[in-house]
DNA sequence: CTTTTTATGCAACAAATTTGCAAATATTAA
DNA sequence: TTAATATTTGCAAATTTGTTGCATAAAAAG
């Protein structure tokens, strides 16, 4: 169960203000507990102006409670950050799973491998498997 | 250099209808040795209809010529396929490095390694490095 | 409580991508 | 080669996605 106050605290924690549609919009991807985009918002919160969902997702990810996972599908899709993200360090080393059936995208807790190129700085690293997920794979 | 006649067999080798704009846009694709975008197209070819590029790029990719690789910029990058790919199997396990200086996206000659997730099923790997390319590092 | 800073809504804009349809072109069959 | 058939193209229009400016509302700081 996430409390309000919770949420709250964690707006904070990163310099973000706390205002009623923040706090509802953290608390959705909070409980959501998988990977949201613009299209997800739109559908949960009428209330909100689009700009405003938008600008939420932002400065979200600009302070570092979401980042933004490349995709294909030309829809932005954002994942919670783990705990060690703020505004001045942005740093994931987790691996992303794209289900084809579902369309869900998911954070994994698996860390991305090091990849050396030659001649080459690499600075950070994507990784995206795609397949069939946990709950849409028949046994 | 790549001929006409080259280029007429590709299309037809990808069951691809030959019509001068596609010959011509492949010839460019071949030709520049590096990833595209609509952007590029549009710029390269003003008397084609933006739609028709559109389309071209969609047909080239379910058909096995091209492959689109994810990113988080929302604009769709295309590289041509190596000559295993056509209409039915579409098999990429190479690595892309998108540069953070020029923000060209290049498809690397290194394979992907094999990722496995406990109760997941693996179809497809996407790798995408970033960081700044061969011409761009200061030595 | 007052001032300052930031977030929000609204309208308008801009860019990216898609759709329908008629005309043009390519392929196939005769 | 020509006629029939299938696909592609261009154009106009719509849709979807994302951005900007500005006045107002709300939050944080003093
Ligand atoms: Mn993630
Ligand atoms: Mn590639
Ligand atoms: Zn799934
Ligand atoms: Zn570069």
């Amino acid at each position: 169960m996430i409390r309000y106050s919770e949420v709250k605290r964690i707006l904070k924690s990163h310099n973000l203000r706390i205002t009623d549609g923040r706090i509802d919009i953290l608390e959705f991807i909070l409980r959501a507990n998988k990977t949201i985009s613009i299209k997800d918002l739109e559908k949960e919160f009428k209330s909100l102006d689009r700009v405003t969902l938008y600008r939420t997702l932002t400065s979200f990810t600009e302070n570092g409670l979401l980042h933004k996972i490349p995709d294909d599908s030309g829809h932005a899709t954002y994942g919670l950050c783990h705990n060690t993200c703020d505004s001045k360090n942005h740093y994931h080393d987790h691996i992303h799973f794209k289900c084809n059936e579902c369309g869900t995208i998911e954070c994994l807790d698996q860390n991305v491998p090091a990849f050396k190129v030659p001649g080459y700085l690499v600075k950070a690293t994507d990784v995206i498997l795609k397949g069939v997920c946990k709950t849409c794979v028949i046994y």
